[in-house]
DNA sequence: ACCTGAACACCGTTCAAGT
DNA sequence: ACCTGAACACCGTTCAAGT
Protein backbone atom coordinates (compact mmCIF):
# COMPACT_ATOMS: atom_id res chain seq x y z
CA UNK A 1 0.00 0.00 0.00
CA UNK A 2 3.30 1.85 0.05
CA UNK A 3 3.45 2.10 -3.47
CA UNK A 4 -0.68 3.58 -3.66
CA UNK A 5 -0.33 5.98 -1.03
CA UNK A 6 2.87 7.15 -3.25
CA UNK A 7 1.25 7.39 -6.13
CA UNK A 8 -2.03 9.71 -4.17
CA UNK A 9 0.29 11.67 -3.01
CA UNK A 10 1.63 12.66 -6.53
CA UNK A 11 -2.00 12.69 -7.74
CA UNK A 12 -3.36 14.88 -5.18
CA UNK A 13 -0.44 17.19 -5.47
CA UNK A 14 -1.00 17.70 -9.08
CA UNK A 15 -4.76 18.49 -8.73
CA UNK A 16 -3.54 21.57 -6.55
CA UNK A 17 -0.95 22.74 -8.68
CA UNK A 18 -3.17 22.53 -11.81
CA UNK A 19 -5.80 24.01 -9.97
CA UNK A 20 -3.63 26.70 -8.17
CA UNK A 21 -2.41 27.33 -11.82
CA UNK A 22 -5.58 27.86 -13.41
CA UNK A 23 -6.24 30.57 -10.40
CA UNK A 24 -2.88 32.38 -10.87
CA UNK A 25 -3.60 32.51 -14.39
CA UNK A 26 -6.56 34.26 -14.27
CA UNK A 27 -6.05 36.62 -10.97
CA UNK A 28 -2.54 36.66 -10.15
CA UNK A 29 -0.33 35.03 -7.43
CA UNK A 30 -0.65 37.55 -4.61
CA UNK A 31 -4.58 38.19 -5.30
CA UNK A 32 -5.38 34.35 -5.39
CA UNK A 33 -5.88 33.27 -1.48
CA UNK A 34 -5.50 29.71 -0.43
CA UNK A 35 -9.11 29.42 -0.08
CA UNK A 36 -9.18 30.54 -3.90
CA UNK A 37 -6.83 27.22 -4.17
CA UNK A 38 -8.83 25.03 -1.95
CA UNK A 39 -11.77 26.06 -3.66
CA UNK A 40 -10.77 25.58 -6.96
CA UNK A 41 -9.21 22.12 -6.07
CA UNK A 42 -12.10 21.32 -3.95
CA UNK A 43 -10.49 20.23 -0.95
CA UNK A 44 -10.41 21.82 2.61
CA UNK A 45 -7.46 23.36 3.86
CA UNK A 46 -5.87 21.11 5.80
CA UNK A 47 -5.92 18.33 3.32
CA UNK A 48 -3.99 21.35 0.65
CA UNK A 49 -1.88 21.59 3.21
CA UNK A 50 -1.32 17.69 4.02
CA UNK A 51 0.22 17.89 0.06
CA UNK A 52 1.79 20.63 -0.43
CA UNK A 53 4.59 22.59 1.58
CA UNK A 54 3.36 26.45 1.12
CA UNK A 55 1.75 28.94 -1.48
CA UNK A 56 5.54 29.20 -2.37
CA UNK A 57 5.70 25.20 -2.69
CA UNK A 58 3.09 25.61 -5.45
CA UNK A 59 5.28 27.84 -7.37
CA UNK A 60 8.01 25.31 -7.01
CA UNK A 61 6.05 23.40 -9.54
CA UNK A 62 5.23 25.46 -11.80
CA UNK A 63 8.49 27.18 -12.57
CA UNK A 64 9.98 22.98 -12.47
CA UNK A 65 6.83 22.53 -15.12
CA UNK A 66 7.85 25.50 -17.54
CA UNK A 67 11.74 25.02 -16.68
CA UNK A 68 10.95 21.38 -18.46
CA UNK A 69 8.71 22.47 -21.66
CA UNK A 70 11.58 25.31 -22.41
CA UNK A 71 14.67 22.65 -21.85
CA UNK A 72 12.68 20.31 -24.50
CA UNK A 73 12.34 23.46 -27.36
CA UNK A 74 16.11 24.72 -26.80
CA UNK A 75 17.26 20.77 -27.13
CA UNK A 76 15.26 20.73 -30.27
CA UNK A 77 17.43 23.84 -31.83
CA UNK A 78 20.58 21.71 -31.69
CA UNK A 79 19.06 18.94 -33.86
CA UNK A 80 18.39 21.43 -36.47
CA UNK A 81 20.37 21.52 -39.80
CA UNK A 82 19.88 25.52 -39.92
CA UNK A 83 20.18 26.99 -36.76
CA UNK A 84 18.10 30.55 -38.12
CA UNK A 85 15.45 28.73 -40.01
CA UNK A 86 14.78 26.83 -36.64
CA UNK A 87 15.13 29.86 -34.28
CA UNK A 88 13.07 31.90 -36.45
CA UNK A 89 10.29 29.06 -36.66
CA UNK A 90 10.74 29.15 -33.06
CA UNK A 91 10.41 32.05 -32.13
CA UNK A 92 6.89 31.99 -34.30
CA UNK A 93 5.84 29.08 -32.80
CA UNK A 94 6.41 31.24 -29.55
CA UNK A 95 4.50 34.12 -30.49
CA UNK A 96 1.42 32.20 -31.72
CA UNK A 97 1.23 29.86 -28.84
CA UNK A 98 2.07 32.63 -25.66
CA UNK A 99 -1.37 33.86 -23.96
CA UNK A 100 -1.76 37.50 -22.33
CA UNK A 101 -2.33 35.97 -18.81
CA UNK A 102 0.93 33.46 -19.76
CA UNK A 103 2.65 36.75 -20.07
CA UNK A 104 2.00 38.43 -17.00
CA UNK A 105 2.03 34.76 -14.57
CA UNK A 106 5.67 34.14 -15.87
CA UNK A 107 6.54 38.03 -14.80
CA UNK A 108 5.24 37.81 -11.35
CA UNK A 109 6.77 34.15 -10.85
CA UNK A 110 10.02 35.91 -11.95
CA UNK A 111 9.26 38.79 -9.28
CA UNK A 112 8.45 36.25 -6.75
CA UNK A 113 11.78 34.29 -7.46
CA UNK A 114 13.62 37.38 -6.25
CA UNK A 115 12.79 37.52 -2.93
CA UNK A 116 12.98 33.80 -1.64
CA UNK A 117 16.82 32.15 -1.65
CA UNK A 118 15.64 28.50 -2.64
CA UNK A 119 12.96 29.89 -5.75
CA UNK A 120 15.75 32.05 -6.44
CA UNK A 121 18.12 29.46 -7.01
CA UNK A 122 15.64 27.40 -9.06
CA UNK A 123 14.66 30.18 -11.20
CA UNK A 124 18.60 30.62 -12.07
CA UNK A 125 19.41 27.43 -12.70
CA UNK A 126 16.75 27.04 -14.74
CA UNK A 127 18.34 30.37 -16.55
CA UNK A 128 21.77 28.87 -16.85
CA UNK A 129 20.25 25.69 -18.32
CA UNK A 130 18.26 27.44 -21.16
CA UNK A 131 21.92 29.74 -21.72
CA UNK A 132 24.01 26.32 -21.86
CA UNK A 133 21.36 24.48 -23.91
CA UNK A 134 21.13 27.19 -26.86
CA UNK A 135 24.96 28.17 -26.54
CA UNK A 136 25.22 24.45 -27.36
CA UNK A 137 22.88 24.99 -30.59
CA UNK A 138 25.22 28.25 -31.24
CA UNK A 139 28.18 26.07 -30.82
CA UNK A 140 26.99 23.52 -33.66
CA UNK A 141 26.03 26.38 -36.15
CA UNK A 142 29.03 27.75 -35.76
CA UNK A 143 30.91 24.36 -36.89
CA UNK A 144 28.44 24.59 -39.60
CA UNK A 145 29.70 28.12 -40.64
CA UNK A 146 26.16 29.82 -40.11
CA UNK A 147 27.18 32.05 -36.81
CA UNK A 148 30.07 33.60 -36.66
CA UNK A 149 32.98 32.05 -35.43
CA UNK A 150 34.79 34.41 -33.81
CA UNK A 151 31.56 34.78 -30.92
CA UNK A 152 31.76 33.13 -27.68
CA UNK A 153 28.59 30.82 -27.73
CA UNK A 154 27.47 31.20 -23.86
CA UNK A 155 27.52 34.50 -24.72
CA UNK A 156 26.02 34.73 -27.88
CA UNK A 157 23.56 32.97 -26.34
CA UNK A 158 23.33 35.12 -23.07
CA UNK A 159 22.33 38.21 -25.68
CA UNK A 160 20.17 36.34 -28.07
CA UNK A 161 18.00 35.27 -24.41
CA UNK A 162 18.20 38.91 -23.22
CA UNK A 163 16.84 40.49 -26.55
CA UNK A 164 13.90 37.52 -26.32
CA UNK A 165 13.32 37.99 -22.61
CA UNK A 166 12.89 41.85 -23.20
CA UNK A 167 10.53 41.44 -25.90
CA UNK A 168 8.65 38.95 -24.14
CA UNK A 169 8.36 42.01 -21.51
CA UNK A 170 7.54 44.34 -24.36
CA UNK A 171 4.39 41.85 -25.12
CA UNK A 172 3.42 41.74 -21.80
CA UNK A 173 2.71 45.52 -21.46
CA UNK A 174 1.92 46.16 -24.54
CA UNK A 175 0.54 43.40 -26.15
CA UNK A 176 1.40 39.86 -27.94
CA UNK A 177 -0.02 41.34 -31.24
CA UNK A 178 3.00 44.32 -31.04
CA UNK A 179 5.62 41.68 -30.75
CA UNK A 180 3.87 39.83 -33.59
CA UNK A 181 4.43 42.81 -35.47
CA UNK A 182 8.30 43.31 -34.33
CA UNK A 183 9.45 39.83 -35.04
CA UNK A 184 11.10 40.56 -38.34
CA UNK A 185 12.62 43.22 -36.60
CA UNK A 186 13.73 41.22 -34.47
CA UNK A 187 14.74 38.65 -36.88
CA UNK A 188 17.22 40.80 -38.42
CA UNK A 189 18.78 41.96 -35.62
CA UNK A 190 19.68 38.25 -33.75
CA UNK A 191 20.97 37.59 -37.61
CA UNK A 192 23.26 40.85 -37.21
CA UNK A 193 23.87 40.17 -34.05
CA UNK A 194 25.26 36.69 -34.91
CA UNK A 195 26.48 36.74 -39.02
CA UNK A 196 30.31 37.90 -38.94
CA UNK A 197 29.70 41.64 -41.05
CA UNK A 198 32.74 41.11 -43.13
CA UNK A 199 31.77 37.81 -44.31
CA UNK A 200 30.20 38.35 -47.36
CA UNK A 201 33.58 41.34 -48.19
CA UNK B 1 -2.88 78.90 5.13
CA UNK B 2 -4.01 77.20 2.01
CA UNK B 3 -0.07 77.08 0.80
CA UNK B 4 1.27 76.22 4.35
CA UNK B 5 -1.21 72.68 4.16
CA UNK B 6 -0.48 71.68 0.60
CA UNK B 7 3.28 72.41 1.38
CA UNK B 8 2.65 70.03 4.36
CA UNK B 9 0.93 67.48 2.21
CA UNK B 10 3.63 67.16 -0.06
CA UNK B 11 6.14 66.89 2.04
CA UNK B 12 5.02 64.17 4.12
CA UNK B 13 3.81 62.34 1.54
CA UNK B 14 7.85 62.48 0.65
CA UNK B 15 8.18 61.04 3.45
CA UNK B 16 6.19 58.32 3.31
CA UNK B 17 7.41 57.36 -0.02
CA UNK B 18 11.52 57.66 1.09
CA UNK B 19 10.38 55.09 4.11
CA UNK B 20 8.46 53.17 2.04
CA UNK B 21 10.87 52.66 -0.36
CA UNK B 22 13.77 52.03 1.72
CA UNK B 23 11.42 49.16 3.38
CA UNK B 24 10.79 47.95 -0.27
CA UNK B 25 14.33 47.75 -1.37
CA UNK B 26 15.57 45.97 1.85
CA UNK B 27 12.38 43.47 1.67
CA UNK B 28 10.65 43.26 -1.22
CA UNK B 29 7.13 45.21 -1.60
CA UNK B 30 4.77 42.50 -0.77
CA UNK B 31 6.74 41.32 2.03
CA UNK B 32 6.87 45.01 3.82
CA UNK B 33 3.61 45.59 5.47
CA UNK B 34 2.08 49.02 6.27
CA UNK B 35 2.88 48.75 10.00
CA UNK B 36 6.69 48.42 8.63
CA UNK B 37 6.25 51.49 6.86
CA UNK B 38 4.17 53.42 9.21
CA UNK B 39 6.93 52.45 11.79
CA UNK B 40 9.62 54.02 9.40
CA UNK B 41 7.87 56.96 8.91
CA UNK B 42 7.57 57.42 12.30
CA UNK B 43 3.32 57.95 11.97
CA UNK B 44 0.28 56.31 12.98
CA UNK B 45 -1.76 54.13 10.14
CA UNK B 46 -4.61 56.62 10.31
CA UNK B 47 -1.74 59.48 9.45
CA UNK B 48 -0.38 57.04 6.25
CA UNK B 49 -3.33 56.74 5.11
CA UNK B 50 -4.55 60.86 5.42
CA UNK B 51 -1.33 61.38 2.79
CA UNK B 52 -1.76 58.63 1.20
CA UNK B 53 -4.40 56.21 -0.98
CA UNK B 54 -3.07 52.97 -0.58
CA UNK B 55 -0.02 50.30 -0.97
CA UNK B 56 -0.54 50.50 -4.13
CA UNK B 57 -0.46 54.45 -4.43
CA UNK B 58 3.09 54.32 -3.03
CA UNK B 59 4.30 52.37 -5.73
CA UNK B 60 2.49 54.93 -8.11
CA UNK B 61 5.02 57.16 -6.74
CA UNK B 62 8.03 55.59 -6.81
CA UNK B 63 7.09 54.41 -11.02
CA UNK B 64 6.69 58.33 -11.62
CA UNK B 65 10.06 59.22 -9.67
CA UNK B 66 11.95 56.59 -11.50
CA UNK B 67 10.61 57.35 -14.84
CA UNK B 68 11.73 61.38 -14.30
CA UNK B 69 15.53 59.50 -14.03
CA UNK B 70 15.57 57.40 -16.95
CA UNK B 71 13.64 60.52 -19.50
CA UNK B 72 16.56 62.66 -18.53
CA UNK B 73 19.35 60.23 -18.98
CA UNK B 74 17.78 59.34 -22.11
CA UNK B 75 17.37 63.11 -22.86
CA UNK B 76 20.80 63.37 -22.60
CA UNK B 77 21.35 60.60 -25.36
CA UNK B 78 19.65 63.10 -27.97
CA UNK B 79 21.94 65.55 -27.39
CA UNK B 80 25.62 64.32 -27.72
CA UNK B 81 27.62 63.86 -31.09
CA UNK B 82 28.43 60.31 -30.80
CA UNK B 83 25.91 57.91 -30.48
CA UNK B 84 27.38 54.50 -29.70
CA UNK B 85 30.01 56.55 -27.55
CA UNK B 86 26.60 58.48 -25.59
CA UNK B 87 24.97 54.81 -25.93
CA UNK B 88 27.50 52.70 -24.23
CA UNK B 89 29.02 55.68 -21.49
CA UNK B 90 24.86 55.18 -20.27
CA UNK B 91 25.61 51.39 -20.23
CA UNK B 92 28.89 51.65 -18.44
CA UNK B 93 26.71 53.98 -16.13
CA UNK B 94 23.98 52.30 -15.26
CA UNK B 95 25.95 48.78 -14.27
CA UNK B 96 28.21 51.03 -12.04
CA UNK B 97 25.40 52.69 -10.47
CA UNK B 98 22.73 49.79 -9.80
CA UNK B 99 22.69 48.10 -6.55
CA UNK B 100 20.92 44.40 -6.19
CA UNK B 101 18.42 45.42 -4.55
CA UNK B 102 17.27 48.03 -6.92
CA UNK B 103 17.03 45.15 -9.47
CA UNK B 104 15.29 43.30 -7.28
CA UNK B 105 12.74 45.89 -6.14
CA UNK B 106 12.40 47.09 -9.87
CA UNK B 107 11.21 43.81 -11.41
CA UNK B 108 8.78 43.14 -8.47
CA UNK B 109 7.18 46.65 -9.60
CA UNK B 110 7.15 45.55 -12.78
CA UNK B 111 5.08 42.66 -12.10
CA UNK B 112 3.30 44.34 -9.43
CA UNK B 113 2.12 46.54 -12.35
CA UNK B 114 0.79 43.58 -14.19
CA UNK B 115 -2.94 43.40 -12.03
CA UNK B 116 -4.10 46.80 -11.56
CA UNK B 117 -5.20 48.21 -14.66
CA UNK B 118 -4.16 52.10 -13.70
CA UNK B 119 -0.77 51.08 -12.93
CA UNK B 120 -0.13 48.78 -16.06
CA UNK B 121 -1.27 52.29 -17.90
CA UNK B 122 1.34 54.27 -16.06
CA UNK B 123 3.99 51.61 -16.64
CA UNK B 124 3.18 51.13 -20.20
CA UNK B 125 3.39 55.40 -20.78
CA UNK B 126 6.53 55.51 -19.30
CA UNK B 127 7.85 52.34 -21.50
CA UNK B 128 6.14 54.14 -24.55
CA UNK B 129 8.16 57.63 -23.52
CA UNK B 130 11.42 55.91 -22.96
CA UNK B 131 11.29 53.56 -26.43
CA UNK B 132 10.27 57.30 -28.40
CA UNK B 133 13.11 59.14 -26.84
CA UNK B 134 15.44 56.50 -27.83
CA UNK B 135 13.91 56.40 -31.29
CA UNK B 136 14.75 60.35 -31.46
CA UNK B 137 18.41 59.61 -30.78
CA UNK B 138 18.66 57.04 -33.05
CA UNK B 139 17.38 59.20 -35.62
CA UNK B 140 19.75 61.64 -34.73
CA UNK B 141 22.51 59.67 -35.16
CA UNK B 142 21.62 58.29 -38.50
CA UNK B 143 21.29 61.86 -39.72
CA UNK B 144 24.82 61.70 -38.75
CA UNK B 145 25.54 58.49 -40.63
CA UNK B 146 26.76 56.72 -37.56
CA UNK B 147 23.25 54.34 -38.05
CA UNK B 148 22.07 52.15 -40.84
CA UNK B 149 19.38 54.78 -41.98
CA UNK B 150 17.63 51.98 -43.33
CA UNK B 151 16.50 50.63 -39.72
CA UNK B 152 13.09 52.05 -38.78
CA UNK B 153 13.86 54.13 -35.67
CA UNK B 154 11.42 52.91 -33.20
CA UNK B 155 12.16 49.35 -33.57
CA UNK B 156 16.02 49.84 -33.10
CA UNK B 157 14.97 51.91 -30.07
CA UNK B 158 12.65 49.04 -29.13
CA UNK B 159 15.43 46.18 -29.53
CA UNK B 160 17.62 48.32 -27.89
CA UNK B 161 15.92 48.75 -25.03
CA UNK B 162 14.62 44.92 -25.18
CA UNK B 163 18.25 43.68 -25.12
CA UNK B 164 19.14 45.91 -21.95
CA UNK B 165 15.95 44.45 -20.23
CA UNK B 166 16.96 41.27 -20.83
CA UNK B 167 20.75 42.21 -19.54
CA UNK B 168 19.25 43.66 -16.05
CA UNK B 169 16.83 40.28 -15.88
CA UNK B 170 20.12 38.27 -15.99
CA UNK B 171 21.70 40.51 -13.65
CA UNK B 172 19.02 40.16 -11.18
CA UNK B 173 19.54 36.92 -10.66
CA UNK B 174 23.07 36.10 -11.36
CA UNK B 175 24.73 39.46 -9.96
CA UNK B 176 25.88 42.85 -11.46
CA UNK B 177 29.37 41.66 -11.98
CA UNK B 178 28.48 39.57 -14.50
CA UNK B 179 26.52 41.72 -16.18
CA UNK B 180 29.96 44.30 -16.05
CA UNK B 181 31.95 41.13 -17.68
CA UNK B 182 28.97 40.57 -20.55
CA UNK B 183 29.11 44.43 -21.39
CA UNK B 184 31.73 44.44 -24.37
CA UNK B 185 29.62 41.43 -25.73
CA UNK B 186 26.35 43.50 -25.32
CA UNK B 187 28.12 46.58 -27.14
CA UNK B 188 29.02 44.63 -30.21
CA UNK B 189 25.85 43.00 -30.37
CA UNK B 190 23.91 46.66 -30.77
CA UNK B 191 26.78 47.89 -32.91
CA UNK B 192 26.32 44.66 -35.58
CA UNK B 193 22.82 45.28 -34.84
CA UNK B 194 22.23 48.95 -35.65
CA UNK B 195 25.33 49.37 -38.18
CA UNK B 196 24.44 48.88 -41.79
CA UNK B 197 27.05 45.53 -42.40
CA UNK B 198 27.77 46.53 -46.37
CA UNK B 199 28.95 49.89 -45.21
CA UNK B 200 32.51 48.96 -45.27
CA UNK B 201 32.18 47.19 -48.89
C1' DA C 1 -7.17 69.72 9.54
C1' DC C 2 -4.41 66.54 11.55
C1' DC C 3 -3.69 62.55 14.16
C1' DT C 4 -4.52 58.28 17.13
C1' DG C 5 -5.11 53.44 17.70
C1' DA C 6 -8.79 50.12 18.25
C1' DA C 7 -11.56 47.53 15.12
C1' DC C 8 -12.83 45.05 10.67
C1' DA C 9 -12.55 41.78 7.13
C1' DC C 10 -9.31 38.88 5.29
C1' DC C 11 -4.86 36.38 4.71
C1' DG C 12 -1.57 31.93 5.05
C1' DT C 13 -0.97 28.29 8.06
C1' DT C 14 -1.68 25.00 12.02
C1' DC C 15 -3.67 21.56 14.80
C1' DA C 16 -6.94 19.04 17.79
C1' DA C 17 -10.39 16.12 16.57
C1' DG C 18 -12.65 12.82 13.65
C1' DT C 19 -12.65 8.63 10.18
C1' DA D 1 -3.08 7.97 6.71
C1' DC D 2 -6.27 11.13 5.30
C1' DC D 3 -9.32 14.81 6.08
C1' DT D 4 -12.11 18.57 8.51
C1' DG D 5 -12.79 23.25 9.87
C1' DA D 6 -12.16 26.17 13.85
C1' DA D 7 -8.42 28.88 15.53
C1' DC D 8 -4.06 31.79 15.33
C1' DA D 9 -1.17 35.49 14.14
C1' DC D 10 -1.01 38.85 10.82
C1' DC D 11 -2.40 41.78 6.84
C1' DG D 12 -4.34 46.39 4.50
C1' DT D 13 -7.63 49.68 5.52
C1' DT D 14 -11.26 52.39 8.08
C1' DC D 15 -13.31 55.28 11.38
C1' DA D 16 -15.00 57.14 15.81
C1' DA D 17 -12.78 59.90 18.89
C1' DG D 18 -9.51 63.28 20.27
C1' DT D 19 -6.61 67.83 19.54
Amino acid sequence: MRARDLDLNRRRKDMILEAAATCFVKQGFHSTSMKDVCVAAAMSPGTVYHYVRSKTDIIRGIIEADQAVTSALLRSLSEADDFFAALFAALDRIAADISQDDLALSAEISAETLRQADLQKLSRLALAETVADLARAVSLGQERGQIDASLAPDQAAAMLIALLDGLLWQATLFGIERMKAQLPFAKQALARMMIDPDRTC
